[in-house]
DNA sequence: AAAATTGTTTCCCAAATGCGAACAGCTATA
DNA sequence: TATAGCTGTTCGCATTTGGGAAACAATTTT
């Protein structure tokens, strides 16, 4: 049933439909056993035991008849972060982009081919992000993004094709990059000029552009972006101001990176 | 095996597994196939089966030969906590007394038994929480900490005794409450003046002053405290001005809450 | 008061999992 | 450079475990 493209290593079913049982409570807010049987189409009994099971673990709570998913993922989550790379050396450097810039700023991982935050923080006249505060996740796909492309433009191609084999090229607005031709085009130019921009390719009105983030052997560890409304990024501030700030962002988040790798790897 | 104390429903071992299998992760900050074999003691090709399961499912990325827990966990944390009812109608009282206080203040919900950071915030002069910034969990007890007392108190005496057969009542510093007579008349003190305090309970240097957080039915759904320095935490500072704010806090939310609960049951 | 929910428990058989062992790939060591 | 000792990965088989249907309990609705 689960058979991968690539000869697939073997995969757990329980566990598989555990994960599917998490997704689902967060999907819902919280959900009752018949909810979670019927939407996984399971037996009553086996949602029963999943939901019984998780919540022994501590990663559910049982409120009356609701389960929900516990503050658990609260602390693996601020874990998860504290212990990352980019969170690790490039906070420092987002906060202050943040304030120097006074616009949005993220600070962006790839991981499984979507795009993850790692951090964010609006800066003093901040616009936009109030698009997916709630729903951000699922939907969080690299090519309509100046971060995400800042990623695709130094992967491997290979990569990148199967990426958007596995993800497909959701359009989000009419200048949504769509057909793997344009695309690889632009990634060309990204890798060229040294940044990507985001032309109102996810929301109308929200441009951005971003700069990567790689180490010392030229892997791409995820980027930095800064954003805002169209009507202020235009001309110099969209295309020298702006790409110059977030370049030197990544230099120095890099850098900083690069130095502690040094240190370890003796 | 895994029979409970009470008459226990079913549970799946594959799915505990898997929920060891990422505390494992947590705890060790990303592992190899061995590292989590022999941890949990079993065979290396089920480990393998638990982590590339995960690694599909998108909980689990790997890094060369390394298996960290992903961003999906940042994610879920942030779902969990913005739904959660403490969050909703909280956080802006907490942030308006950080601001006032001008302290360390917390808002705190209790599941299974044990102490969860819903939200925090340090106010201008805050000292003291740099303790647990990375640790926080596993020994988040109730019986050391003003707003575990605070919640303790309003909860049942069967409930308490539950816990407490559950977790003990480990000894932090020489303050700490360690049998269950003096707990049950500390409890029986916090009941009657309405907050409740933490005496260098957890941390030799650091007070506390916590007050419960209930629902119209009387249910306990958490607390709000403020801490900070012995040294500031004295006389009437201690006694009369911050346990007027923090119970002034707790009401407000507590209004909120029971707002929203009215108008939604009908 | 009856009917329709939902959650919980039981039991058995098919199926999924756990394990050991073999294999492959890499690193350190002689 | 060869060898030994690590890793991670794959395979096949015996056995345990989880899935499901149905009965039961506990509410809620009609």
């Amino acid at each position: 049933m689960a058979q991968d493209q690539h000869r697939s290593a073997r995969t757990l079913e329980t566990v598989a439909r555990a994960c599917d049982v998490i997704d689902t409570l967060d999907a819902l807010g919280g959900a009752g056993v018949t909810e979670v049987a019927t939407e996984l189409d399971i037996a009553k009994s086996s949602a029963h035991a999943y939901l019984n099971t998780l919540r022994e673990k501590r990663f559910v709570v049982k409120k009356g008849h609701q389960y929900h998913l516990s503050l658990e993922f609260l602390y693996l989550g601020k874990s998860v972060r504290h212990r990352h790379v980019l969170f690790a050396h490039g906070k420092s450097v987002v906060d202050q982009l943040a304030s120097e810039s006074g616009e949005y700023v993220h600070l962006m991982a790839e991981q499984h081919g979507l795009e993850r935050n790692v951090y964010k923080v609006a800066g003093e006249n901040a616009v936009g992000d109030t698009y997916h505060t709630a729903k951000e996740r699922k939907t969080d796909f690299l090519h309509f993004t100046s971060t995400g492309k800042a990623v695709l433009a130094h992967l491997p191609e290979s990569r990148v094709r199967d990426i958007v084999d596995t993800h497909g090229l959701l359009q989000k607005t009419e200048n949504t990059i769509t057909d793997l031709e344009t695309l690889f085009e632009e990634l060309e130019t990204v890798r060229n000029r040294g940044y990507a921009v985001n032309d109102e390719e996810e929301v109308k009105g929200i441009r951005a552009v971003g700069a990567p983030i790689r180490n010392a052997n030229g892997t791409v560890l995820g980027a930095i972006s800064v954003s805002g409304p169209s009507s202020r990024f235009t001309g110099e501030y969209l295309h020298k101001e702006v790409p110059h700030m977030v370049k030197e962002a990544a230099n120095v988040t890099e850098a900083s990176i690069n130095m502690s790798d040094a240190s370890q790897s003796l």
